[in-house]
DNA sequence: CCTACCGATCGGTAGG
DNA sequence: CCTACCGATCGGTAGG
């Protein structure tokens, strides 16, 4: 016989939405298991049937975000194109995940991997992962030999995650963005895609 | 009579050093009041003698910093220099103080105002004085008229912020990473000042 | 600036 | 996934 029509048994997915959204609009330690919980419709303890701890929680949501930047930047490295328009469709994308509004992807941008000491080691690696896939980006742009491409990479993330903090809907489209700051760098016109 | 020596009855200043220090190395709400007055020497109960309240003890350490900020930034503008050298310096100025270890400065980038909301309001008013300072040297750059200075602004702002999480002394001065930045985006050649 | 303390809140758990 | 709870810690205070 199937099982009766009865509530969803597995809210693990809203329970994490939950709390990668009270990570990014808070922080870590601002983020409290009882918050996180009613703003899914549970109540506090609960939580600990899907995850052990708090802990374990900020790293699933960390797992889920690289996830989501590495699979965003990736569609974009996927057809050829000439390499200054693969740096600008990738800082688009990227832009785009971290200003949207209940993003995995922003937590990496709001909570250092020292707000969790026990498990910081992961979360810098979970970092470094996706770092990676941006390095061999910049490495492959055509500039003079006499520019330091890790500063330049480190520009280009810092411009970019910085837009988290100031990014307001409905002004510059995130497009815009990732063209104008990218057009700022490398000299090239805006072009009117 | 002059008073006899005595230990310092005032000590607001090595209170403040150490809030800073905290604040900006672990964030607001893992910078307990405990912590920080057992890192200068006092009992927990004892920094109220001097601050009502942890959120005052921010604001006091967000005064500061832009204090410093301000100060270090007009001492760069003092004697007339050609816009783009002048930028060049300002940039080293702001680098040098949020990498510096103990820096007043780079709580201002550690701690967003919405940490303390019951002072949010005054925390987003004292870093907009430091903003409106940069506004306006960007705004004397002698840059085509078809480059967004706003955006300008944002991009130097977020690249110089994001040397505090990745610098680490001893590699390249903040002097080189400045001058570095700011030719990557002004094209001009890295000249050896 | 210390002593001694308080109410509130936190992350987490036992048992169902 | 809920009920009922615990020890630890937090920001803050009275009185000196």
């Amino acid at each position: 016989m199937p099982t009766p029509a009865k509530r969803s048994n597995n809210r693990t997915q809203e329970l994490l939405d939950s709390a990668a959204e009270h990570f990014s609009k808070h922080g870590y330690r601002a983020s409290t298991m009882r918050k996180i919980a009613v703003s899914c419709g549970m109540l506090p303890g609960s939580i600990y049937y899907h995850y052990p701890s708090k802990e374990a929680l900020l790293l699933a949501v960390y797992e889920e975000g690289v996830r989501q930047l590495v699979a965003g930047i990736q569609e974009q490295m996927e057809n050829p194109k000439p390499p200054l328009q693969r740096l600008k469709d990738v800082m688009a994308q990227h832009i785009a995940m971290i200003t949207a509004p209940s993003a995995y992807a922003s937590v990496l941008i709001r909570v250092m991997p020292d707000a969790a000491p026990e498990i910081s080691d992961q979360l810098i690696e979970l970092r470094d992962q996706y770092e990676t896939l941006l390095k061999n980006l910049v490495d492959d742009l055509p500039v003079s030999q006499s520019v330091n491409k890790s500063l330049m990479r480190l520009v280009l993330i810092g411009a970019a995650n910085h837009v988290h903090y100031w990014y307001q809907p409905g002004t510059m489209s995130t497009d815009e963005i990732a063209s104008q700051i990218v057009g700022m760098i490398f000299g090239t016109e805006n072009d009117p895609t």
